[in-house]
DNA sequence: AAACCGGGGGC
DNA sequence: GCCCCAGGTTT
């Protein structure tokens, strides 16, 4: 079997153009991974430099604030990760890091596993949904988590840990796409079971946006972001979440960031 | 297992 | 209009 394919399918097409893959530092790391979360790569491309470079260390974080990180997040929507990890900032200059980082709020089993193949050099297998999409298609099968970090040792070999998953990554977000996949251009044609979608292969879908909760919560966040609001001029029941989560803060009369 | 978060881009 | 995004947490 031709393994060698991914590596340089790798080397001529892979993202080699992000700035946060030139670093090895824990922090440039997560900070990174927790901004990519849910949010497309040109998004965060936008974001990054401005954000690290104001935040660079994890104590740079914590002093700051909760609010001038969230402040500092903008519209990158998924405002609890910001609050997420300025608590982890703030545990990390503390204590230092935790020696499982599943420990760190907002940081789960991908994330942990990710930081510790690109900042650490382990050979940790990190699944998301790029690595998930192709060793599942060229499984042929739905995997589940064990499953696929097993399947992506052995379809990415013989890369490992940094290597693997930022490859695994790249065909999943250019040959092996969701839809439309361009299997000609992909270094498993050969040897994919599917090539092509499996059936059912995307579960997940949300409710519509317009009229909903989450855009009401987005537009107090939004006025808190311009200044302190007068807490009559908001949704009472969308304030109420965003102080639970973090978020805002109430004194009195008025409404701020944390 | 499913819902929730919340903002945008692609087609 | 629908689908998707380098998930994690809560129910």
């Amino acid at each position: 079997m031709a393994t060698t394919e991914l590596a340089s399918w790798y080397s001529a097409h892979g993202r080699h153009d992000l700035p946060w893959r030139e670093t090895r530092e824990r922090w440039f790391v997560l900070v990174s991974e927790v901004m990519l979360h849910q949010t497309q790569v040109p998004r965060v491309l936008a974001a990054w430099p401005d954000f690290i470079g104001r935040f660079p260390t994890p104590e740079a974080m914590a002093d700051a604030g909760p609010g001038a990180v969230i402040e500092a997040w903008g519209r990158l929507g998924y405002p609890r990760r910001a609050r997420r990890l300025w608590e982890s900032a703030v545990r990390i200059a503390a204590l230092g890091w935790p020696d499982d980082l599943t420990e760190l709020p907002g940081v789960g089993r991908y994330t942990a596993q990710a930081v510790l193949s690109q900042a650490d050099g382990q050979d940790a297998p990190a699944v998301e949904v790029n690595v998930r999409r192709v060793v599942e298609r060229v499984t042929g099968r739905r995997l589940a988590d064990r499953e696929a970090e097993a399947a992506m040792v052995e379809i990415g070999a013989p890369l490992i840990g940094r290597d693997r998953l930022l490859a695994l990554m790249d065909v999943g977000a250019g040959p092996c796409r969701p839809r439309e996949p361009r299997c000609q251009e992909c270094p498993f044609t050969s040897r994919c079971a599917t090539r092509g979608p499996l059936e059912l292969e995307t579960k997940s879908r949300q409710a519509p946006f317009e009229g909903s909760f989450r855009q009401r919560r987005g537009e107090v966040l939004a006025r808190l972001r311009a200044g302190p609001t007068p807490i009559a001029l908001l949704d009472a029941r969308a304030l109420r979440s965003l102080v639970t989560d973090g978020l805002a803060a109430i004194d009195d009369t008025t409404a701020r960031l944390p």
